[in-house]
DNA sequence: TCTTTATTTGAGTGATCGCTCAATAACGGG
DNA sequence: CCCGTTATTGAGCGATCACTCAAATAAAGA
């Protein structure tokens, strides 16, 4: 029946999210977003209602495939203590791949939103959570089979390694979005990953 | 001879200081300055330049008070370890005390900071580093006092002991952006701190 | 008290903000 | 080929942005 849109809406919202991530919520103007997206102000709030929408829809995009893409590289590890601990180890290569910004972009966004964006709170909260939760699965995981050491020490309790790690992860993020050296950062990556190595049996 | 200037400058940067911590630099607008300073713009321009010149005061404010209170609280402590671990602790209690924000005033500024604002990026880079410096120097004092086991292994040196404690701090205080429980905050806090601790001899 | 010098004031600058909507264009069905 | 439906367009909305400056005001010295 009618006309077809001529945008893909899933190209599109990769495209805001790498507009959102490198500049931030505040920072990134609808006419930066309309020459991202190559649309007419009127086509994105037709697509995406409203700017704030748009971050959130893109704020979710982010989110899920950071989640995937660990998921994927954790099972093609032997464990999933050397998973997590790997993990830790690409972060710390961030200076070489090129990203729109080392930090992640749910922690700009934690520390952007105030009080004016409830939404958008929640909505990262949520996302962190969910990202927590996956950690916790894997350590759970790790528990399971044995692999670490000392299991009835409380802070070996999978919530609170999964805690922890996030901290950590949130933290080498952030450290990473300073300019400082490329070998100091992947030296730091390295420690954090031997700690969650130290953990095994 | 002529005119006093009404306003005292440092408790106009210390309001400037706990509205941009809160904020953070886009999301503040010079009517929420002129507001929390109770002055009106021509003064405000006559006194600090611009907003990003008033920011990057209040940023030197902020970093100047937080080194100066970490050494205080260093100072009364026995060892540098402990002095170090009990830092982290502290941190635990965010969600009891209530400052203007969780996360820190740097780290939210260097995730906001675009290639827009280079001097805001650089002087955000510098007090962090200088940061990362006093780190280095606990550490450095500690390990002097034959604190550190294992004091030949490589990621036992001050400056790696000092990046890492940085990285840690940066998400400890990230996390606590974040509305969880208060117990968890402090149970990460302490766990952190018990990192700190196992390097002791 | 008067002059001098600096500070404060706040209306108002042009620019940009997020956003709207009437007009136009493009597609599929009949 | 026309019609019905929906997508796209872009000029322009009121609001707010960071910021300016001429005029008013206040303190110190003469």
């Amino acid at each position: 029946m009618p006309r077809m849109a001529a945008y893909d809406r899933q190209d599109c919202l990769e495209k805001a999210v790498t507009l959102f991530w490198e500049k931030g919520f505040h920072a990134t103007s609808l006419k930066d977003i309309e020459h991202a997206l190559d649309m007419r102000p009127g086509s994105i709030y037709a697509a995406f209602g409203n700017k704030e929408s748009l971050y959130s829809q893109a704020l979710d995009l982010y989110a899920g495939t950071m989640g995937q893409d660990f998921l994927d590289n954790l099972r093609g590890k032997q464990t999933p203590i050397e998973g997590l601990a790997d993990y830790l180890r690409e972060l710390g290569k961030l200076r070489d791949t090129n990203p729109p910004s080392r930090a992640c972009m749910l922690v700009k966004g934690l520390l952007e939103a105030g009080a004016e964006t409830p939404a958008l709170q929640q909505k990262i909260e949520t996302r962190l959570a969910d990202m927590e939760a996956i950690f916790r699965e894997a350590f759970t995981e790790a528990k399971a089979a044995g692999q670490i050491r000392d299991p009835g020490h409380p802070a070996h309790q999978p919530e609170r390694l999964a805690r922890r790690l996030q901290c950590e992860v949130m933290g080498l993020r952030a450290f990473a979005q300073r300019s400082g050296d490329r070998q100091e950062l992947q030296q730091l990556a390295g420690d954090l990953a031997d700690t969650v190595l130290s953990l095994q049996a």
